[in-house]
DNA sequence: CGTCTCGTTGACATAATTCAACATTTGTGG
DNA sequence: CCACAAATGTTGAATTATGTCAACGAGACG
């Protein structure tokens, strides 16, 4: 059974701006039906094409790139929420990967529908172009922190800002989140090897800032760790649902 | 005076997607003036608003971000036909800052007038949106280049990125293009030190790959230095101008 | 002429990777 | 129920890529 979109359960979620009844209603239409996946697999396929656009319903998943050398790059998770599908519909084939990483139910889309919902609901469209621009804001913070950030700023900055976005969308709380990832997804998404990874997370969790066993993740200490990360604990920008 | 939209030079570049007269013309209505910019000169500052959003007309820029121990990573680099100002339009303020490196006239916008334009002309809000994808795109590139490529690597695929979208807009060709930034500049758009780039650069000048000297950029081997990149020399995707 | 900025190079320091081994858990087939 | 393989996490030791420090040259500019 659908979810209808004016009963979506990430309606109400404060990080979204609102989402007003006829937007809602228009969704439902442009709506195309829903997908569950089960982990591991594959939801789009780097350079190919897909028909499809997507929300996270529920679930957590990842995209990535893999380079010619077979070296993998996380490019970033997916949370509820999150919006995708933009590029492989638009530009003729997606530059990534998206995987499941634990079950996921997506919310889809048609492409060809697109136009029309441009030209009837110019909101819409509105929020389709916030959306790109907040994803954007993120990656170029990613990129700064592969640029600049030591292991120890990039491990604690990760968990820092998967921690916030858990936190939006009500999977985390109280300085404990469900990790549903491997630390080898981790130290892909950051640019460093697992072992080292592995070491930097030892050694958090020996000054007691943060634990992390078991898929369960402990931040003991939040505003160390965001100092360890030299980022700032402002909450995420708000933005809105597709 | 300022430039018509119907007569931009840059709409006949084969890299952006065809702009109908009448989208020139309504563009012509949505631009609020030109505006020059001196070498250095700030046109967006992280941490503040801006009322204005960008197409980049001529001349050459870059986005970074500065981290709060003042190291800077530079997120891209800004060429004719770029679009910018999104961010910090609809987020409230920008993450990054906007600097000439030369001379820069930038076509203006204003904010305000964006619901209009979307709800008017659909097929710009199209546009819009496939801008932004087209950035994601190779934001994503960046994060993997940043997070799995090695030094050589790292120069290598800059050096043909920035070759091709020099290309793209007839600012190369034949292996050779003006270079305006400095070395210092690519170290920190590529998450290295300034030596260790300089080395590098050394390195493939030696080897009769690449010379930069004076703000000329000579590529010797075009495919050798995609293969050292770990790059492919397909063509960039087309997209359309704002 | 002195003072900048930018590029260049060598010597040294260090952060991070690689290699290797082992522990734990989980699932699977005999 | 056991034996075994496959993932995942953990740790130590050796290696290497990259960063830091320092000095110098060339050109631009007042």
């Amino acid at each position: 059974m659908s979810v209808i979109c004016e009963a979506c359960p990430l309606r109400d979620k404060p990080v979204f701006t609102e989402m007003s009844d006829s937007e809602a209603r228009f969704m439902r239409e442009f709506k195309s039906g829903e997908m569950r996946v089960s982990p591991g697999s594959v939801v789009l396929m780097q350079g190919s094409a897909s028909p499809q656009l997507y929300t996270v319903l529920s679930g957590m998943g990842l995209r990535h790139q893999t380079l010619e050398n077979g070296r993998k790059q996380v490019i970033n998770f997916l949370l509820p929420g999150d919006f995708l599908g933009l590029q492989a519909s638009l530009m003729g084939e997606s530059s990534h990967t998206v995987e499941a990483v634990t079950e996921m139910v997506l919310c889809c889309f048609q492409r060809n529908r697109l136009e029309k919902l441009i030209a009837q609901h110019p909101s819409r469209a509105y929020d389709l172009i916030w959306v790109s621009a907040t994803d954007e804001h993120f990656l170029g913070e990613t990129i700064a922190t592969l640029g600049q950030r030591t292991a120890q700023e990039r491990v604690a900055w990760g968990l820092v800002r998967l921690y916030q976005r858990l936190e939006a969308v009500d999977l985390a709380g109280d300085g404990r989140a469900a990790m549903p990832i491997r630390q080898q997804d981790l130290a892909d998404a950051l640019g460093l090897s697992l072992v080292h990874t592995n070491k930097t997370l030892a050694n958090l969790r020996q000054r007691q800032v943060v634990t992390w066993r078991d898929g369960q993740l402990l931040i003991h200490d939040l505003p160390e760790l965001a100092r360890i990360g030299l980022t700032d604990l402002e909450p995420l920008p708000r933005r809105p649902l597709i």
